[in-house]
Order: structure tokens, then C-alpha cells, then sequence
DNA sequence: AGCTAACCGAGACGGTACGTCCCGTCTTGCA
DNA sequence: TGCAAGACGGGACGTACCGTCTCGGTTAGCT
């Protein structure tokens, strides 16, 4: 409602780390109490306001395990480093959930929700016997490291590679 | 020094998130001042009081990329689960280093020079032109990302999964 | 009705200060608008369950002056010590009374009807050109100080000085 | 301090009820912690703030008990009604002694020293049996009672009655 | 040996955000 | 249709830490 639109506002306005729960009160018009009312910390609030942005990441079936791999990571690193902040935003819930014990595990989930889609799509072609978790935790693995150590940005070419090491090496 | 020994013996009775500067500084018998005249914050303190334990994860080179990885990798994690709490304070750093800007440049320093040990035990191996940037990103990253996200443990038989995939991948 | 009783009850449990509206509407299982169409704060639920109380101080005539007075305040004197926690109650009415302006008028009201009670047992006695109102303020203001002090008690050897120096002194 | 000057601006700017901690420490250019760590609400920023005021009651002593006590009470009812607002602040402390179980005692103290001058007042006068606690009561009792309920005011005509009752009552 | 200067513990300070509490009003859904 | 139930906007509260700033006592070095 109001409230996610006021806390996506101020992200892209402060930033997280600047945002405080009064200013997304303030903004979305609502006492602090209705946010607490729902939500525990502002942390589940962004996750919330999160949560529909990463529904846009769809990617359809060709006949390669390699080019479908290639294309989800593109597509993911797109959104990532796109207008909405997004990236950074994940970047400042990954560090929250690691400071608040209780955020942890509702962002868990929200990450097994990616898993899961990555998965599904490794599934179509690998063999029963690969080991596709340890392929999973390599690509987003990969991703998450880029994105909180900044020492390499995410671009297309690092969607390739990657693709092209787990289709061979599985 | 006393700064460094309060700060870890802190870590284990409280975890990193509820270690204020104070507590250090109490602990140590120290004035806060003394504190900020030679680190920039608690996680400044931290990382420095860490450093020494990484230095830990020695390999000697067997003839094969796959061992050697595997080796390195069982050896991180090793050390990540030991009874010294190094995985938890590590994650927190990560977190800080989201939520600090200028923290963050010296905590990537840190992670460069992880990552300069891998890629050279790569490059024993590996033809010149495989993509060693992308395999070194896909190992540590998986590594971070079950450290960050706890969504299953750093056991040895995921070491050598992720190193047959890098082996057979490049 | 319901309210008032539940309001009294609130008032035993956890004192004035402690008493929410919230609580009375629950204890009353009333919804809390219901409060507010009969009366404007919890301090008007509370004075209109105590007027009751203050109507059982009644006194009859003796011939002397001294004596009618130490009676009445003896009687009031043991009604505010009584086991209903009367004098407990009115002081948080004061109370309430300073700070918030728009209950004091109600409050005053209630006050000045106990005024009269006790003027006109004064009037059967004194002289037409004796200060009454004087009189009155000074033993009704005793009960209060006392009463909202707490330095003495209100003990019935008190009521006796209070008529011996007002009879001696008008 | 500073904090004591912003707390008396407060009081005149915007009354006791209106006046909060946070207004004071903004006012004083001062941090709400260093309030807290002095005082433990701002009831007890307000008595000491006012606790000077007090002082500026003083009266030499005539020949008469009536006159003398007609002297102090006069000189008390000009400070109260003066323009510094100490009659209103007055009422919101005694208020807020009621209210607030922890400050009362200090309130009461401060009432004590008040009544401990005009006790000595008396004393130089009356005969060793006479009740002066009682008189006490009556005098500073009558002063409460119409500043708290604010029938009247406290006129100097009244500060004679007084006076003339409780010299004649003794 | 005495005097001075640098250092450092201790912790008060200005400041910001937090999460809770209660107020009095507004909305919803059952009876 | 009326009322219980309780969500809501609002705002003060008292607490926790942050990073900076005094303040004294101690110590080390210089005279």
C-alpha cells in the first residue's frame, strides 16, 4: 500500500542505510505503530516492497542448458544494476539479515524463492545424478559476491562464463 | 593488543551485532578515544582482530587442479566452521561492509587477498585463456552465499562438488 | 452502568495512572466509542463513578458549632481512608484537573457541591460578618493537603484541631 | 544550567502540559540523554527550576503572630500570582506528584521546606501546646485548595482573614 | 629531584533512531 | 442499525549507541 511506495521512494531518495522508520512513516502519512503493526523491522518492509520487482524475471525455455543458464543470469544481472536501485537494495537486506537474527529467516525464504526458479531451469536438461544445489550456489554464489564486494561489475560476459563452466562441468 | 583480545573475546559472549564500541573499550580497560585514534569503527577493530586467523589456510599443491581446489576449499571451510566463530564474525563484516561505506574498501582488500591465494592455486593449472576470474567468483561465491544465507552447512563433499564442476568447467 | 463498574474495578487493580481507556472499554466489553459518546477522557468515567461515594457523608445538627464541624470532617476524613480507595481516587482527579484544562470546570463543580455541604453547616452557627468562605478554605484545604501531600494523616485528632481553631477563630 | 534557563522558556512559551523532554533538550542545544542522566523527568527539571523562585519569600518579623502570618502568606500569594508562572507550574507539579509515584517524594520535600518557614513563623508567637501543625495545614492548606481548584483567587483580603482566624484560633 | 608535558582512563556530551505506549478518531463486520 | 472490536494518525516517551569532547591523574623526559 502507501507504505511500500513511501519506504521505495525513500531507498531511492537516501538509501537504506539513511532510511529510518519515521521518514517512511512520515512519508507514506501513517503512524510508526501501523508500520510495526505489520511488519517488524523496516528491513521486512523494503523486503516486501521487494518482492514484486523480482517477479520480473522470466526467461523462456530454448534447447541449451548453457544459453538458458546464460539467459537467466543476464537477465537477473539486468534487473540488478537497473534504474530501480535494486541491487543495492538486496545488498543492504543481505547485510541486515545477517546483523537481525529475526530478519534471517524471512529473507532465506525470499532467497529460496530465487533457488527454486534457477533450479527449475538447470532441471529441463541436467542429468538425475549432477549435482545441481552445488551448481546453484555457483551461479548465484557468483552473483551475490559481485554484487556486495563490488570488486567486478555484473555484466553480460560474466553470464556467459559462468554458463559455459557449469553446462561443461556438470 | 588488550583492544584486539577484548574485541574477540566480546564476539563470542555477545556476536558481533550487539558488541558496541563502549563494551570494547570497557573490556580492554581502554578509553573510547583510544579506540578511534587507531580504527575507524568496531569493524575495523574486528577485521584487523581476524586477520591473523586466515592466515591459516595453507595447501601444498598435489598434481591435479581438481584436488588442489578441493584442498583449498575443504580447508576454508574448515576454518569458517571452527570453534573460533570465524564464519559468523566474517558474515557480519560482510554486513558491515554493505552498510558502511568506508569500511567497505578495506574489507574488499581483505577479500582481494583471498582471493589472489585461490586464483594462483587456478593458475598452476588452468590454459591462459580459460576464464579464471569467473571460476574464482563461482568457488568464493558459493562459499559466501551458503555462509550468508545458511541454507545448507560448508561440508567437504561440497567442496569437491563445486571443484569437479571448476575442474571440468574451465 | 457496565463502564462505571468496570472503571472502579480498573481503578483497584493498577491505580489512576495506570488506567487506560483501552482497558475499561475491554473490561467493559464495550468498544472504546462507546466511552467517548457519554464522556470526554477517562477522567470523567471516573468522577461520575465516584459521586455516589461522596453523598454518604451526612451529619446531623448538635447545637454547637465545634462539634458539627469536627463531625463532618471526621466523617469525610474516614471516607477518603476507606477501603475504596475514595481518597486515592480524588487526588488522581486533582490531578487530572491541572492538566487538562477542559476537565477542570467539571471537576470544580463536583467540588463546589461538597463546598456548600460544608458552608452551610458553618451558616447555622456564625455571625452574619464572619469570613465563611475563609473558614471553608482553610478546612477543606487541610483535608486536601494533607490529602495530596501525604505528610500526615487524616487522622480524627486532626478534624478535632481543624473545628477547634475555625470555631475559636471566627 | 542551560538546561534549567530552556526548561523555564518552555514553561512560559507553552505551559507545563505542552512542554516535552524533547523541547527542553532542543531548546538547551542539549542531547536527551544528558536530561535523563541528571533528572528523572522533567517534572524534576521543572522543580529545580523553580526551586530559586521559592526563595524570594522572606519576611521580618513584627510584633504581632496576625501580622506576621498575614506578611507571609501575602508575600506568597504575590509570587504565585506573579508574572513567572510559578502559581501554574506549581499546580502541574503537584499534579504530576500524584500522577507519578517515583517523583512525589522529592515534590513532598519540597513542600516541607515551605512549610518548615512558616512553622518557624508561628512559633516565635504561639504558646508551646497550641496545634501548630494543624495551623500549618490550614494556612498552606487554604493556599493549595484555591490554587488547585481556582474558585477564587488569592487576594490579600484572604491573606488577612487567614490570618486573623488561625491568631484567633490558637 | 623537581617540573613539565604528553598521554590516556573515564565518561559526559550533542545527536539520531529506535520501538513502545496511549490518545481520540475512523472503519469494519457481526447480530 | 447499532455497537464490539480494533486499526489508524499522531506524538511523547525513555533507551541505546554513535563519535567527539573534556577532565584529571599518571608517567616519562628534561632540566
Amino acid at each position: 500500500v502507501a507504505i511500500l511506495d513511501a519506504a521505495l521512494r525513500g531507498l531511492q531518495e537516501v538509501g537504506y542505510a539513511n532510511l529510518t522508520t519515521d521518514r517512511i512513516a512520515r512519508d507514506a502519512g501513517v503512524g510508526k505503530q501501523t508500520i510495526y503493526r505489520w511488519w517488524n523491522s523496516k528491513a521486512d518492509v523494503v523486503l516486501d516492497a521487494l518482492r514484486e520487482h523480482a517477479r520480473a524475471v522470466e526467461t523462456r525455455p530454448t534447447g541449451e542448458l548453457e544459453s538458458d543458464v546464460a539467459a537467466f543470469m543476464s537477465s537477473t544481472f539486468r534487473l540488478l544494476r537497473g534504474p530501480t536501485g535494486t541491487g543495492q537494495v538486496l545488498k543492504a537486506l543481505m547485510a541486515e539479515s545477517q546483523l537481525q537474527a529475526e530478519f534471517a529467516p524471512r529473507f532465506a525464504s525470499f532467497i529460496q524463492g530465487r533457488r527454486d526458479v534457477l533450479r527449475s531451469v538447470i532441471e529441463r536438461h541436467a542429468s538425475a545424478h549432477a549435482d545441481i544445489d552445488a551448481a546453484v550456489d555457483m551461479l548465484f554464489g557468483a552473483l551475490w559476491y559481485r554484487l556486495l564486494v563490488e570488486h567486478a561489475p555484473l555484466v553480460p560476459s560474466l553470464a556467459r562464463s559462468l554458463a559455459r563452466i557449469v553446462a561443461h562441468g556438470l
